[in-house]
DNA sequence: CTTCTTGTTACTGA
DNA sequence: ATCAGTAACAAGAA
């Protein structure tokens, strides 16, 4: 699932392929992948250009040229976007079996920019390569909208961890004002934006607090353990473009490599790197939930 | 066959 | 107002 650091990765990569390239086509497969008309989004960007992609939370949004409009991508689960051009021969993402997923990374299948099972939408530029939009699950979106709406969008979202907006103050009122579980907090994007449930875990073990405390009985200083915890795992999971559990990849289809530095997350029944207890898994604000018995206060 | 998984929103009931 | 819990969305894995 793609978290703040995987929209970040494939942001970045994603900035290095399609800016200032004009938008020659758009070939929407599945058309409730969009949020408005297939009509409006062809009017609108073909023949325009992105140029500009930001990003907030897990929320991609690209900036176009002509007309002040904003192209909103989210991911959600399974979503991807992947980039190719005639030097990289791959299908569009999510291969049809792990045999052809070989074949594909081996270069033996797969046609110059050829769709994938899951392809939703294809962007084509001008210099010929393409941008997939692949979503097995078809929870992703995307949407095209006006500054105003975009703004509207934006005030949703919480604190952007990572920016200087990200103070410890904030963070620590946030929870004094919660009296929901601590990882419900973690969650919630309209508090803290970018936190899924890897990192939402990953961040409580570091920080030593069971995932059910609730928010307001965090003392001050596991507050700011979480919080120093926050910026570093997720600084460092950029820095190891992500973490790929399941369907996850980046631009150029490639895994992130996060997952062996994750302590907790998919460890269930293992044992804890610390403590050599066993990791727990339970349900914690409706999610999978994994945690060390004992290296985390209740 | 059932159950679980995931992010987000919407809803219900306390 | 606030919070917990759950359904819904889709599709596949176990």
């Amino acid at each position: 699932m793609p978290e703040l650091p995987e929209v970040e990765t494939i942001k970045n990569d994603l900035a290095q392929a399609i800016l200032n390239k004009k938008i020659v086509s758009i070939k929407v497969i599945r058309k409730n992948i969009l949020r408005k008309s297939v009509k409006y989004f062809q009017d609108n960007l073909v023949g325009n250009k992105f140029v500009e992609i930001n990003r907030r939370g897990k929320l991609m949004y690209f900036n176009l040229e002509k007309d002040d409009l904003f192209l909103l991508a989210h991911l959600r689960m399974t979503g991807q976007f992947i980039y190719c051009n005639k030097d990289k021969f791959i299908a569009g993402g999510h291969a049809n079996s792990k045999k052809e997923e070989e074949q594909i990374l081996q270069g033996q299948v797969g046609d110059f920019c050829q769709a994938g099972k899951y392809t939703r939408v294809i962007f084509e530029f001008g210099d010929k390569s393409k941008l997939f939009f692949n979503d097995l699950r078809l929870f992703a979106c995307l949407d095209l909208v006006n500054k105003a709406e975009l703004k509207k969008v934006l005030d949703r979202f919480g604190i952007e961890p990572l920016t200087a907006n990200f103070k410890f103050k904030d963070f620590f009122s946030i929870l004094q004002n919660r009296r929901s579980k601590i990882k419900a907090v973690l969650l919630d994007q309209h508090l803290i934006a970018g936190i899924g449930n890897i990192y939402a875990d990953e961040t409580l073990f570091i920080a030593g607090v069971m995932p059910d405390r609730p928010a307001n009985e965090v003392t001050i200083k596991e507050a700011r353990k979480l919080f120093i915890a926050i910026e570093k795992i997720l600084k460092k999971s950029i820095e190891y473009r992500g973490t790929t559990f399941s369907d996850y990849v980046d631009s150029k289809g490639e895994k992130g490599s996060f997952m062996k530095l994750l302590k907790v997350y998919g460890r269930q029944g293992q044992e804890c790197l610390k403590c050599k207890s066993i990791i727990q898994k339970t349900k914690v604000a409706g999610r999978g939930t994994r945690f060390c018995p004992k290296c985390q206060k209740s």
